[in-house]
DNA sequence: ATCAGAACTTGACGGCCGTCAAGAAATTCA
DNA sequence: TGAATTTCTTGACGGCCGTCAAGTTCTGAT
């Protein structure tokens, strides 16, 4: 099993000096997940606190209609499972390494110790919590109340900001960008299309996007 | 300023003795709203905990084309405000009194405060959280994948459950309701009709509602 | 009890966008 | 590199549901 680092990557260890991090490194468990691999499922045991190490991750939910909905897409660093590091909860959502995936655990009981030497673990916690609380009512709310085309229109200006460039490569499939807006490939290839044909973006091969008009951009309706 | 007990209504605090929940008691703050007063407004400073000690509130955001989208219904007991007790941060959404309500505050230093002396407490919000973040995921997940139809089919056998009757009254305006499943107040007034014509609800006068037929409604797509 | 205003219902209409299908492009893997 | 598979694009079509409008019911304040 491969040795990655993880424990420094995570933001909720930052107040933490290296000879602690040190110990918590040596608790935790190591995984390598191939690309397309499944890392947990609906109705799994929620037991511990997910690491990526290297890779990214796609956590989604099925809808009753069995529709796919994505909800995250964890990157390099971000955390996954603290839904239930206190209570005993089972998993209603799927995840998925969409390239080949580092990943550290830690189990619950060890974290829960962590939590009790270290208090400004739980602090870092909650301002996770926080932070993709705020995350999915912005995305809720857009997709119930937006078009596609202003959902789809913010989602390129997001990222390239996010990116601090003008001409980004998209990182998702259509499909599984499709599921993260609530529409669906063909409707993306449309608008992105028109917004071509507006003259507001230029599409590249390879996914790649480049903005041309921010701001009319941002006035999509 | 009238004197409503908070403290000893909400989950997180359900750890403390008598004696430390009338410490806490005599640090809150006391405040009322009368029905349709507004408790606070995107933008606003962030920095104290929530309590609703009586009465009933909606959380709502507002989409960049001016919609509205209800995110939560507070009720009793239930809190608003944890998710910046930590860092400096504006609210995103707006919160107003459907009914008149009573509501208990207690200033993020002194929060701090408390969770350093009772660990128990961050515990229990970091469980709130949780929940609400699951909630929240299957509302998206909903809006974004189903027909209203089926969204509003499943609002009325939750509530339904919730309630552990067939036969209740709608706790929300159309209007409100609407925002909260991402629809119109015409689209649930007729989507309503529809179940009724089909024998799977009975309308009765003051927004009331009986369930005939559980089972069928549940397969509604 | 009465009345004004809000909330709700119902109808007509149209557009957005989801679905199906087929061909083009891109990616993967031997 | 080349073939197989997946992903993407484009067109045609139709239905869901949002919008506008007008009438009705409900509510709450005087």
């Amino acid at each position: 099993m491969a040795e990655h680092e993880c424990v420094q990557l995570v933001p909720i260890f930052s107040e933490l000096g290296s000879e602690q991090l040190d110990t918590i490194e040596s608790i935790v468990r190591h995984h390598h997940y191939p690309a397309g691999s499944t890392l947990f499922g609906a109705d799994d045991p929620l037991d511990s606190l997910m690491i990526v190490a290297n890779g990214q991750v796609k956590v989604y939910q099925l809808a009753a209609n069995g529709r796919e909905q994505l909800l995250y897409l964890l990157q390099t660093g971000d955390i996954d499972g603290e839904a239930a590091l206190f209570e005993n909860q089972r998993r209603t959502s799927f995840g998925e390494a969409l390239v080949p995936t580092d990943v550290c655990s830690i189990r619950r009981s060890d974290f829960q110790d962590l939590m009790q030497k270290y208090p400004s673990i739980s602090i870092n916690v909650l301002n996770v919590f926080g932070k993709r609380l705020s995350q999915l009512e912005r995305q809720t709310t857009s997709t119930a109340t937006e078009s596609v085309e202003a959902r789809l229109a913010n989602y390129i200006t997001e990222t390239a900001a996010a990116l601090k460039t003008d001409t980004f490569k998209l990182p998702l499939k259509k499909k599984d960008l499709a599921t993260f807006l609530g529409t669906t490939p063909e409707s993306i290839s449309r608008k992105l299309a028109l917004f071509e044909h507006q003259g507001l973006i230029t599409q590249k091969p390879g996914k790649v996007i480049e903005i041309n008009d921010v701001d009319q951009l941002l006035l999509t309706e």
